[in-house]
DNA sequence: TTATAGATTGCCT
DNA sequence: GGCAATCTATAAT
């Protein structure tokens, strides 16, 4: 299924460091593919593939948040890099962001799929759905593809997780890195936006299942 | 103070 | 494919 077989142990999830979310969106979009983002919940711990995600790039962008300027909502933006930038939206759902660029720069990456790889049993509880469902592969497949139901799966709220440091190990949600060769990647226009639709900011790992949307 | 759109999802026909 | 759910940020009055 994958090329790269990502770790699996706890043990080997060693966090990016810093310096990794410090670029451009575009780049960090991309390189992010393949990685590993563990949530950990007491003595749990939750983890996923990433697999799909999109770049927003900051007051130049329309469809970015950021764009309106520095605001309560969204000042985790503007902060250092590597911060866990969550928001609500539709009444319904949270969604996942990680800050790129040096602090006072705007910018950030939207995870918007991930390949379960650990805590599936408390992932699908999370969801609402009940443990025989896994057996069923397009039930595993919505376990954690798409940005709200990843969320949901990763028990991901606003405030708690809100600027959460992604480069701590210690941290409830950071992201460790992969070894193995790097996945195949695509490029599409972002999903469900209204401004600046037609811009490829959307990267995926081409042919994966538990990508969302067009694969392409 | 009121109105509206929104980086989504699941259920309906 | 269509649309309601349901809250927040921001724009308009």
């Amino acid at each position: 299924m994958s090329l790269s077989a990502p770790p699996r142990l706890r043990s080997e999830w060693n966090p990016l460091p810093r310096g990794f979310y410090g670029r451009d969106p575009r780049r960090v979009a991309r390189d992010l593919l393949g990685k590993v983002l563990v949530r950990r919940e007491g003595r749990t711990f939750l983890a996923g593939r990433i697999v799909e995600t999109e770049a927003y790039l900051g007051l130049d962008d329309p469809a970015a948040h950021a764009a309106a300027g520095r605001t309560p909502r969204n000042y985790v933006l503007f902060g250092p890099p590597g911060r866990a930038y969550v928001y609500f939206i539709y009444g319904n759902h949270y969604c996942l962001n990680v800050s790129c660029l040096p602090e006072g720069e705007a910018g950030c990456v939207l995870f918007r799929a991930l390949e379960p790889l650990a805590g599936l049993e408390r992932m699908a509880r999370n969801r609402g759905l009940n443990l025989p469902s896994l057996r069923s592969p397009a039930q595993l497949r919505n376990l954690a593809s798409g940005p709200g139901r990843l969320c949901e799966a990763l028990a991901i709220t606003r405030p708690r997780d809100n600027d959460a440091d992604v480069t701590d190990r210690d941290s409830p949600l950071f992201i460790a890195g992969a070894t193995g060769p790097r996945p195949r990647i695509s490029c599409t226009p972002r999903i469900g936006i209204a401004k600046a639709p037609d811009e490829p900011l959307r990267y995926l790992i081409r042919g994966n299942p538990f990508v969302s949307g067009p694969r392409l």
